[in-house]
DNA sequence: GCACTGATAAACACCT
DNA sequence: AAGGTGTTTATCAGTG
């Protein structure tokens, strides 16, 4: 069992960090250890779930890693989620070599090595899983219909969601400039609808946009050389939400940063942190405006949206104005001749279509250096990966449920964090006794 | 408090 | 006529 390493600061969230310099699946027994361990010795865990837990967590040998990896994914997601909440595993794209969310167990790999169960909401807005739909099709574009059918097909959470999310996509759609109707090829039977492609005038806007949205934990950590687990805890800051998501929902989150294998494929780059492998109890429920604000002091917060602010501003303002984020984009913005005087000619992509998914055809020429998430200061809001309620994730979140008075949040979030500073102590607790000796911790304890 | 952004709802016209 | 598609407007929540 690798060293468990622990932040020492309580102020910095809750979560099991674990550390190898073993294969990255190796934090499956060090997670299932410090997980079990953490909820028998501290029955302030918040956790609701069943105890003794079915832990430890399934095992892979690294030897496995090429075959096993994915489906370790699977099987941890699905007993985390078998808690009754949304288990997120986040990692790293082997694609993209950027962190993504893995919310197995869809098995369909997304750009960013996101894998999108069916009870969370993918941490995408609307215009990027509309865009990614359109990439995806070897056309390069699609009927509306065949992008519902695409968002369906990699986000089940969407087979369940009322139906409000079409009339989002066509409000996307037809607001966007990032999207452009074809005109229709009367020889072509498409039923009802046009098609629509991608405006490459706006492409590197949407390609900015997805390169954010899944991400959100790790720019900072990104952006220092640094592998020791302090740097990681000096600027890591795992997610809580306070105790109310797990009294309804018992969920949790596991963040995993690079190196973690993912899709089935292994990540080349170890080399920032090599070490250390944070794994963060995570609740996906309700948060409360008070609960972030207390977060926010250890939680970093960021920016998805920054590429299509101009876009939106455009859009929802109606003014003709281009983003400016076309010039001040990374060094992944093509030249004009890169595109084709078509807009939607498939035959100017030039993409090399392995018949793999779209993040491999698309994010390798879209995201050539991913060392630019080192520039990403700001991080992906929580509005992108939290549901909007436990079992009603989009609708009428507005009128169902009346806001809760400032004292119950406060009180919620002051709960938050008394059980945060349990689950350190606990955690620490572990920590030091991995550090000199876990089996004779054990023993003694037992005794 | 304000501006911006994204999501959602709804109304409506048009098309198949 | 029914249902899908596309457009537009309005509103709200979250965020900086």
């Amino acid at each position: 069992m690798g060293p468990v390493m622990l932040p020492s600061k309580k102020a910095e969230g809750s979560g099991v960090t674990v550390a190898s310099r073993q294969s990255p699946l190796y934090l499956a027994g060090s997670l299932g250890e410090a997980l079990q361990e953490a909820v028998v010795l501290e029955p302030r865990l918040p956790l609701s779930l069943p105890l003794p837990l079915p832990l430890p967590l399934p095992a892979v040998r690294p030897e496995d890693e090429e075959l096993t990896s994915l489906s370790w994914l699977h099987e941890t997601a699905d007993l985390l989620n078998s808690f009754g909440g949304d288990a997120v595993l986040r990692s790293v794209s082997p694609i993209t070599q950027e962190p993504g969310w893995h919310t197995p167990p869809s098995p369909v790999p997304l750009g960013h090595g996101v894998y999108c169960g069916p009870n969370a909401k993918p941490p995408y807005s609307f215009s990027c899983l509309i865009f990614m739909a359109i990439e995806d099709a070897p056309s390069k574009r699609l009927a509306v219909k065949d992008i519902y059918g695409w968002i369906l097909e990699h986000f089940p959470y969407f087979a369940n969601a009322p139906t409000g999310w079409k009339n989002s996509v066509r409000h996307n759609l037809s607001l966007n400039k990032c999207f452009k109707k074809v005109d229709k090829d009367r020889t072509q039977n498409i039923g009802k609808g046009s098609l629509w492609c991608i405006d490459p005038e706006y492409r590197q806007n949407l390609i900015q946009a997805l390169k954010k949205t899944p991400f959100h934990a790790y720019s900072q950590v990104l952006t220092m050389p640094s592998t020791s687990p302090e740097a990681f805890q000096s600027i890591s800051s795992p997610l809580w939400s306070g105790n109310t998501f797990f009294q309804k929902n018992g969920g949790l989150l596991l963040q995993v940063p690079q190196g973690v294998i993912c899709n089935g494929a292994q990540m080349v780059s170890q080399g920032l942190f090599p070490d250390i492998r944070p794994l963060v109890i995570k609740t996906i429920g309700s948060r409360t405006t008070t609960d972030r604000s207390v977060l926010d002091n250890y939680h970093m917060t960021g920016d998805s949206n920054i590429s299509v602010n101009n876009k939106h501003k455009q859009d929802q303002n109606y003014s003709n104005a281009k983003s400016s984020l076309l010039h001040s984009g990374p060094s992944t913005s093509p030249s004009p001749g890169d595109e084709s005087s078509n807009p939607c000619d498939s035959t100017s992509s030039n993409i090399e279509d392995d018949g793999g998914d779209w993040p491999r055809k698309v994010v390798t020429e879209l995201l050539p250096d991913a060392t630019h998430l080192a520039q990403h200061k700001k991080q992906l809001h929580w509005t992108k990966a939290k549901p909007r309620g436990d079992t009603l994730p989009l609708k009428k979140r507005r009128t169902e449920k009346p806001p809760e008075s400032d004292d119950e949040e406060m009180k919620e979030a002051a709960g938050s964090l008394l059980h945060l500073a349990g689950v350190w102590a606990c955690l620490n607790n572990i920590t030091n006794r991995t550090a000199k000796g876990q089996k004779e911790q054990k023993e003694s304890l037992k005794n």
